[in-house]
DNA sequence: CCTCTTAGCGAAAACGTTTGTGCAACGCCT
DNA sequence: AGGCGTTGCACAAACGTTTTCGCTAAGAGG
């Protein structure tokens, strides 16, 4: 009783008494160009249609050599940021009538190795893959293959495949620029993980706008290590402890926000008027805070579309994409965690 | 240059002089019953790491009739409660070896009806739909195929798939109990989709606490006809237009809850002092919100690992999985956004 | 009446696997 | 020497498509 066996184009083709190639033809569109009759194309039809007939995608992907998929390989569909990149990926590929295989890697790089090789078996046309970024040895393997590859947000060291991130540099640098503008001078930064690249450039943004304001950064004051919350709440733990304190915060990452605020409430302290914060990636609910937060907001739309529009053509041409890194701006969203010192 | 064909069985076969056949039984470990000795299986498997050879998956799913391969349909993966599920379903299926299909109905029926077929046609041996919920006639194609289906969170109308769903009338009824024992009377509610169960149960759950208390539901007061963020907005300006305004507003949703803190803000009121407000669904940045906000919460990961859980039985056994609902209980988290009357 | 088009379709190979069956060759027993 | 069991593998079919090539029959032209 469970499988009544879905029909085939040869069950249509030996009901109607013709081969499957007319069947198949006519199913395609190819009625007119290979001369199949009129009324063999209405009969092919209807039966299709009473039989509710649907091509096996995957004989017919293991034919045409096109599976009409990409991978999507994140660390954490959980995390609204990747999952807002993940929704745009989605939409994007169904625009274009293209399936997408998601594998969550856990932000762990095993996983995403053993995600990259499954992805390979299926022969996805193409990959989109926000790393987990401590390394990009795995890539290598992938590159033999021929199959395009796009990278989102991180892009792990020695790893120059096309990607598409945020303005982080720029974006630090316009965070960091208010904070000193707001009459700040000893500026912490809460990180993430130091080896990927949206990490260095939001340091570097970072430092580049205290050294463009004549600030010297103070070295204890840049902590942190993963971009998880609890990273976040014990980095802020330690800036807290620190004496002479920081008078603002820059944390690199929501989670971290959100951990750091998690610290600063336990210590029974506010925002801004202890401490002041300012987070990367926006979200919804950032304006219903208890101190409605500052921050830099990533276009995650735009990063899902873009990278799966870049993917597409590259999948079109045949050729890999632009090794080019596309650049999505950021903007800083004014709320109410800074405090102004005049 | 961009495919240097990757190697296959044959191939492999090819360069070692033997069939194809003895490949396959080695790389599968099948060569101690198929009698391979030992020297062949040597080198067969050293080739194959040589080449760094990988199976066809397409192939062998086609062969085999079977895709390891579930589908997931999610309204829209960046809300953060469908994101959870998502997170947790694909780690569950990862744990499976199983590999997962993501469409993204973008909460529209039609867009669901499309990603059925395609899942359809590309063999997924088992189907993770979170409905739209307006209708569930599109299902009934569904069933015709075999193919096991579980329903999650809301289950629509005229659906009797298995499904793995929140206690939602429990939860409802204790947030509402809540309410009545803070001294509220008044008691507003924003609901979702009217047609979904996940709504109706809501609403029953709250109709029978306040009954049970012997306190008058005014109709004019549950408002609201969808679950997204603008609908929360609408349902609570209009709430806090009538007059005499609820003293609390239950609403059903985590955007729902949203719209209305921004409505409620936006006229320059606060919550609780001024209006309480209970959410469905908890996430975690309630706890750093102005008014942190006390929420029925969902255990999301218990909904998609559950839902998973119960496919894979049924892919597993054959058999449809069992009509049964499993509820997943809920929990009240009690923070500051109701004010108590004495 | 014979050839040439053209319309209309079928046969078969191929994509890369898996698996049932067959079949040599070898050793062993009687 | 003949029979038998075992070892070690190859052949071929099948999964459901797509596509190249070719075939037949009818009509047109001479």
């Amino acid at each position: 009783m469970s499988s009544p066996t879905r029909p085939t184009l040869k069950s249509i083709a030996r009901r109607l008494g013709i081969s499957p190639s007319t069947v198949s033809r006519t199913l395609n569109g190819q009625g007119k160009s290979n001369r199949i009759s009129d009324a063999t194309q209405q009969a092919v039809r209807e039966m299709a249609l009473e039989l509710g007939f649907a091509p096996n995608r995957l004989a017919r992907s293991l034919r045409l050599k096109k599976t009409a998929t990409v991978g999507l390989v994140i660390p954490d569909v959980s995390n609204p940021f990747f999952a807002a990149i993940a929704h745009e990926v989605a939409v994007a590929a169904r625009e274009h009538h293209y399936s997408i295989a998601l594998c969550d890697s856990q932000e762990e790089t095993a996983v995403e190795v053993e995600s990259l090789e499954s992805l390979a078996h299926w022969h996805v046309e193409g990959l989109l893959v926000c790393p987990v970024g401590e390394s990009g040895e795995h890539f290598r393997d992938w590159e033999r293959g021929g199959t395009p590859l796009v990278v989102i947000d991180r892009v792990p060291p020695g790893c120059d495949f096309p990607s598409v991130t945020s303005d982080n540099r720029g974006g630090a640098k316009d965070a960091t620029r208010y904070l000193l503008e707001c009459g700040h001078r000893r500026i912490a930064c809460i990180q993430g993980i130091p080896t990927t690249s949206s990490n260095e450039e939001r340091l570097a943004g970072y430092r580049e706008a205290m050294e463009a304001a004549g600030v010297q950064v103070d070295e204890r004051l840049v902590v942190g290590e993963s971009f998880l919350e609890e990273a976040g709440y014990c980095g802020m733990r330690k800036l807290l402890g620190a004496k002479p304190r920081p008078t603002a915060v820059f944390a690199f990452g929501n989670l971290l926000a959100l951990g750091a605020m998690r610290a600063v409430r336990e210590r029974g302290l506010t925002i801004p008027s202890d401490v002041s914060l300012i987070g990367f990636d926006d979200y919804p609910y950032a304006d219903h805070l208890a101190a409605p937060l500052t921050t830099v907001a990533q276009d995650c739309r735009a990063l899902g579309r873009r990278s799966f529009e870049r993917l597409y053509e590259a999948i079109c041409s045949g050729q890999p994409a632009e090794r080019a890194c596309c650049r999505v701006p950021t903007t800083l969203v004014r709320r109410e965690s800074v405090r102004s010192w005049e």
